[in-house]
RNA sequence: GCCCCGGUAGUGUAGUGGCCUAUCAUGAAGCCCUGUCGAGGCUUCGACUUGGGUUCGAAUCCCAGCCGGGGCGCCA
């Protein structure tokens, strides 16, 4: 056995008692005839504390480990006020279950910081560090959190083809990649795949899942390999269902992040849970509002980034950290989506701080008013044949939304990079690890 | 796709033509120390992205390459 307890488990039921404990080296001091040694393990770290008295011979192997070494070791549990945790452990026997190389490439609890670039060389390592690691551990819970509050919604978690025949839906850039004597596409959406089961009486589907896009952007919120929520539901009566979902699941997400006290002290974050409904303000209202503060802009553009930052600002003055963005141009969002009287669009965004984080609409589900759309984008409808089938044979009015993780967790967490929020990115020039 | 910026020991930095045999911290190796928790003290180790050029002299100036960061457009 390696381990019997972990570090936060100690309790004072276990002082004068035997324990074993596990994991990862951080910090020897040693002070001649005593040494302090720090172990590091899921849960936290905990002092082992070795006399050279007492155990000579095990002195000498613990104060040659190299810092980061796995070792597993059996030893006393005594109850020690001058130590943080209030116990120390004094070890008996020590399995030393894997050498560390050195020197680090990358510090754990150096006292310099490293760039972000060489964290992610060494990402490992990396996320050793409780910080890096609480990121991933709010990010399981708020996935979870989505899980849960959709499925109470009755959606049913679907899984739909990441390798694909032709553009979901124009616009961005796709990686190719080579499908035996064919050449097929990586999905940069489930789009018309959730859109597609629409037609089968799934009525309500959702998929948490990777997306890529082959974007040549280099910024601090875009990601060449990314993760979603998306979902599909079916007989909306409009737009504004799907917004009503949206906001559920962005207050369930944010409402179980605010619990994870442990993680958000590393962090040193604080979430406050946004209340519900969520302002909604037109894009007419937003561009009136961005002319009165700057130039001009363009009606039937999409927002700009600095147009889209300064609503943020304005919004939050208003008490708003989250608003959608209702009623579009049709001219700024996809070929798929329901226009709505003659210019505008049942189409909305979600923003976050100033930042898109997710975008949905009614769908059309009218197959002549579909091709139509289609060949006003610049589209062939042939190139759409297998999802153009799907409306052909009873089609119910239906909508959704995707919803970006990593763009969602960069905003709870306040974090000013978005590949903090993946264990392993994909951006323009990483590839590895 | 367009634009801006950067590259010095394992890590993070100082350095703006000679005072660089390159600073400091962190780290690593070793020695001293019985209560450390950013332990302390001493010793040692370790670097100018590559190639060309300018110059008596280049980490420093110029050109090109390589690698990286950021902004815009687009999007999540």
């Amino acid at each position: 056995m390696y381990r019997s307890h972990y570090s936060k488990e100690i309790s004072p039921n276990e002082y004068n008692s035997t324990v074993t404990v596990a994991g990862w080296v951080e910090e020897i001091r040693n002070l001649g005839s005593i040494a302090f040694l720090i172990l590091r393990d899921k849960k936290g770290t905990l002092q082992l504390t070795i006399l050279k008295k007492k155990t000579p011979e095990l002195f000498e192997r613990f104060i040659s480990l190299p810092r980061e070494s796995v070792i597993s070791v059996k030893g006393l549990c005594k109850e020690n006020d001058k130590v943080r945790n209030g116990y120390e452990i004094l070890p008996e026997t020590c399995d030393v279950l894997s050498l560390a190389e050195t020197p680090l490439p990358l510090g754990v609890v150096d006292k310099v910081e490293a760039d972000f670039d060489t964290r992610l060389d060494n990402r490992i390592i990396d996320l050793r560090k409780p910080e890096t690691q609480a990121i991933f551990k709010i990010r399981n819970t708020v996935l979870a959190a989505a899980h849960e509050y959709l499925r109470s919604q009755n959606f049913i978690e679907v899984h739909t083809p990441k390798i694909i025949a032709s553009s979901s839906e124009g616009g961005t850039d796709m990686f190719r990649v080579r499908y035996f004597e064919k050449e097929a596409f990586l999905a940069q959406s489930p789009q018309l795949y959730k859109q597609s089961l629409m037609a089968t009486g799934l009525d309500r589907v959702y998929e948490i899942a990777w997306y890529f896009r082959a974007e040549e952007h280099n910024t601090r919120r875009h990601l060449n390999e990314s993760t979603a929520v998306d979902i599909e539901m079916a007989f909306i009566n409009d737009e504004e269902d799907i917004m009503n979902i949206l906001e559920h699941l962005v207050h369930a997400m944010w409402k179980r992040a605010s619990e994870c006290s442990q993680e958000l002290e590393i962090l040193k974050k604080v979430v406050t849970i946004p209340k519900l409904p969520f302002a909604r303000i037109t894009y007419d209202e937003v561009v009136k509002t961005i002319q009165q503060e700057k130039s001009p802009i363009e009606w039937g553009k999409d927002l700009s980034t600095e147009d889209e930052r300064l609503l943020g600002e304005i919004m939050k003055t208003k008490g708003e950290d989250f608003y959608f963005i209702t009623k579009y141009p049709l001219t700024s969002k996809p070929f798929y989506t329901m226009p709505d009287r003659e210019k505008y669009s049942r189409g909305f965004d979600l923003e976050c701080k100033g930042v898109e984080v997710s975008s949905g609409s009614q769908r059309i589900h009218d197959i002549a008013l579909l091709i139509e759309r289609l060949k006003a984008c610049g589209l062939d409808p042939k190139d759409f044949d297998a999802y153009l089938k799907a409306f052909r044979y009873g089609m119910p009015p239906h909508g959704g939304f995707g919803f970006g993780i990593e763009r969602f967790l960069m905003e709870l967490l306040e974090l000013n990079n978005i590949r903090e929020c993946i264990l392993f990115p994909r951006d323009r020039t990483r590839l590895s690890p």
